[in-house]
DNA sequence: GTTTCGGTTCTTTTT
DNA sequence: GAACCGAAAC
């Protein structure tokens, strides 16, 4: 027995630095980890849940591991359960958001929420909020976008600052009617309210308001969870860090991980100082600084270094590396968008030629549009790529429109969703439909007489197709929440009248109907409708969410922007666009807002390389009418001492 | 009064 | 490409 809890300690031992066996052998009590870039945070992360399960005996539903992303979350559990031996189920991980909402699905009808709450993206919140503004000035013209009011009500939320601050700070460049905003927003409120609809902050304020609110349930989470470690804490914010302190307020083992250097949704309410001033909140913190990288080359991280000191607030700190020497990093100059994809190409095709793989090249950049060129190009060189989330498959306009049928079979107020389903068949439109839901009283009842005729009175040549789709919806009813049956129902919507309406619609039609398929796949790997429809809501991409053994991931270069790569690695990372206006983009400047978020950007594009790293800057970028305008290289470019890169001048190779 | 269609404008980053 | 707006077509 002891023999055995020995070779354990050594196995910790043997396979961590010092600082990170620290981290991971710390006994109770809270913990700061501050993690530079490549210093094996996720290491650290994996073998902590790994010895309190394994040496500390801890049961894994009583750990909640929180994350950036689920994917993030699935990994590092994932491992976690290799290095344990077992698969253990029952863990607790993923994000906030999906945190809350698991707190939420079983405790929501103590704030007023029915447990089979919708949940709204972007869209469909923008959609809401326009008919919101619709309602109240019917007639009357209202200047207002529902962007501004929704960007100005997330921020309030995301920030913890009143609705009133934020149009004030605003208001210095436009001027904004604050009461119609305010009267906006407290609309929109209580239609998700009285709908049963939750946007994604809601499902925070939501969660955090279930814990302060209600003793019992603050004391149930807080006891369940043994221990919370948190991962990219540098990127919570107020309200993600509130929650955090609440849950873990019983036990207090807290382990936080992150990165001052590496914070960069600033724009989402996160605050680095928010890492900083946890030692105040915890004065019994521990602090633990991993430094050593293992990641890039000492040219790399020479580069890297430069960028961050141009930085005055930020905490000082030395990637100290552990690599051999290799090769300086590339900087290379050329003319236009054009030249820039064929260069990438040219570079690519050597970097395969000396043996890399496909998968161990990414190209990164500041804003999707930046990869257009380059995606015609690889396209017309046959070189095999994807593309990370760029419009999200689930919010593809198609992808919605067939989940409009799962959501209101789940959730019958759901109004967007209704709209969306009714106005697809022709000779229906927004009136129409309005008319529609006013009919069935605000809520979708299938077998409804009164809104059967109607419905039949108004539909030009649809008619059969809409019959029969009514039909095996009310068939369904006594199954709402088989899977099986959702498929079944929307593989039959597709063959009966979707697809004909894609190709009368789209284009490419014939790609949409196969994402649907696609889709039906997917929703079978889930349990019941409401799992599968909450579990979608929330997450970002199919393709950066399924399985990273599939055949796209390990023989395709990736594409994605450089908030997507964080926390990932490639042997060779590309970066587009280095010009002044593009990255840093000229949006994040404005409002007087300094550069030190753009160039922290920069500097996690630069850390994710591991040998290689290649930064394009063209002079010529075209304008939307048809002009050209020149660009300065960026100053990232400018800020990089000479003698740690290469320079290269309109060449199609790379060394 | 409604629906549909065509033209115009903009694209930072995301749970 | 897609969201928004105005004008033609039903």
């Amino acid at each position: 027995m002891e023999d055995k809890k020995e070779q354990l300690d050594n196995f910790f031992k043997s396979e961590l630095n010092k600082e990170q066996y620290e981290a991971v052998t710390s006994s109770d009590g809270p913990v700061l980890a501050l993690a530079a870039a490549g210093t094996g945070k996720t290491r650290t992360l994996v073998y902590r849940v790994a010895y309190l399960v394994k040496k500390r005996g801890i049961n894994p539903e009583r750990i909640l591991l929180l994350t950036f992303t689920n994917k993030a979350a699935q990994e590092m559990l994932e491992r976690a359960n290799n290095l344990i031996g077992t698969a253990t189920g029952g863990w607790w991980g993923g994000t906030f958001h999906h945190l809350c909402n698991r707190i939420l699905r079983r405790h929501s009808e103590r704030i007023g929420y029915n447990t089979n709450y919708t949940i709204l993206d972007r869209e469909d919140s923008k959609r809401l909020i326009n008919s919101c503004l619709k309602d109240r000035f019917s007639r009357n013209k209202h200047h207002l976008k529902a962007d501004v009011i929704m960007d100005i009500y997330t921020q309030s939320i995301n920030s913890n600052v009143s609705i009133d601050e934020v149009i004030e700070d605003k208001s210095k460049l436009h001027e904004l009617d604050s009461e119609t905003i305010k009267q906006v927003i407290e609309d929109y409120r209580q239609r998700k309210k009285k709908d049963n609809l939750m946007d994604f902050d809601d499902l925070l304020i939501n969660g955090l308001e279930l814990l302060k609110t209600f003793p019992d349930i603050r004391d149930l989470y807080g006891n369940k969870f043994l221990h919370i470690l948190v991962d990219e804490y540098q990127d919570t914010n107020p309200l993600q860090s509130q929650l955090v302190d609440t849950l873990a307020a019983i036990h207090r083992n807290l382990l936080v991980v992150g990165d001052d250097f590496q914070s960069i949704y600033s724009w989402r309410g996160a605050d680095f100082k928010n890492i900083m001033s946890f030692p105040e909140r915890y004065p019994d913190a521990r602090i633990i600084k991993l430094e050593i990288n293992y990641r890039s080359v000492p040219e790399i991280l020479a580069v890297a270094n430069a960028c961050i000191t141009c930085n005055k607030n930020q905490f000082q700190k030395q990637l100290r590396p552990t690599r051999k020497q290799h090769r300086k990093p590339v900087i290379a100059f050329g003319p236009d968008g054009e030249w820039q994809a064929k260069f990438v190409v040219s570079v690519i095709n050597e970097m395969l030629a000396s043996g890399y793989k496909p998968s161990e090249i990414a190209v990164l950049y500041r804003a999707h549009f930046h990869s257009m060129e380059l995606q015609l190009e690889l396209t017309k060189v046959k070189l095999p790529y994807f593309v990370v989330s760029g419009p999200r498959f689930f919010e593809q306009a198609h992808i919605k429109d067939v989940m409009s049928i799962p959501r209101i079979i789940s959730n019958p107020c759901d109004k967007t969703a209704f709209l969306r389903f009714i106005m697809l068949f022709g000779g229906i439109g927004e009136r129409t439909a309005e008319k529609i839901w006013e009919t069935l009283g605000g809520k979708f009842l299938i077998n409804d007489d009164k809104y059967t005729s109607f419905v039949k009175e108004k539909l030009r040549e649809d008619r059969n197709e809409w019959e029969k789709i009514i039909t095996k919806i009310s068939s369904l009813s006594h199954n709402l929440n088989n899977i099986t049956e959702i498929g079944n129902l929307i593989d039959e919507f597709v063959r009966v009248f979707y697809d004909k309406y894609a190709v009368n619609t789209y284009e490419d039609a014939e790609r949409r109907i196969d994402d649907i398929y696609e889709l039906i796949t997917y929703s079978r790997r889930f349990d019941t409708l409401d799992a599968f429809l909450s579990d979608t809501a929330l997450m970002t991409n199919l393709d950066a969410e399924t399985d990273p053994g599939d055949k796209k991931h390990t023989h395709s270069i990736r594409l994605s922007t450089i908030h997507q790569a964080k926390g990932l690695e490639w042997r060779a990372v590309i970066v587009l666009w280095l010009v002044e206006g593009m990255f840093p983009s000229s949006r994040s400047l404005e409002e007087g807002k300094d550069d030190e978020e753009e160039r922290r950007l920069f500097y996690v594009a630069v850390t994710r390389a591991k040998d290689d790293l290649c930064l394009c800057v063209p002079y010529i970028r075209e304008m939307k009418g048809g002009g050209i305008m020149f660009c300065r290289p960026s100053r990232f470019i400018s800020e990089i001492p000479q003698d740690l890169a290469i320079i290269k001048r309109t060449r199609y190779s790379l060394y």
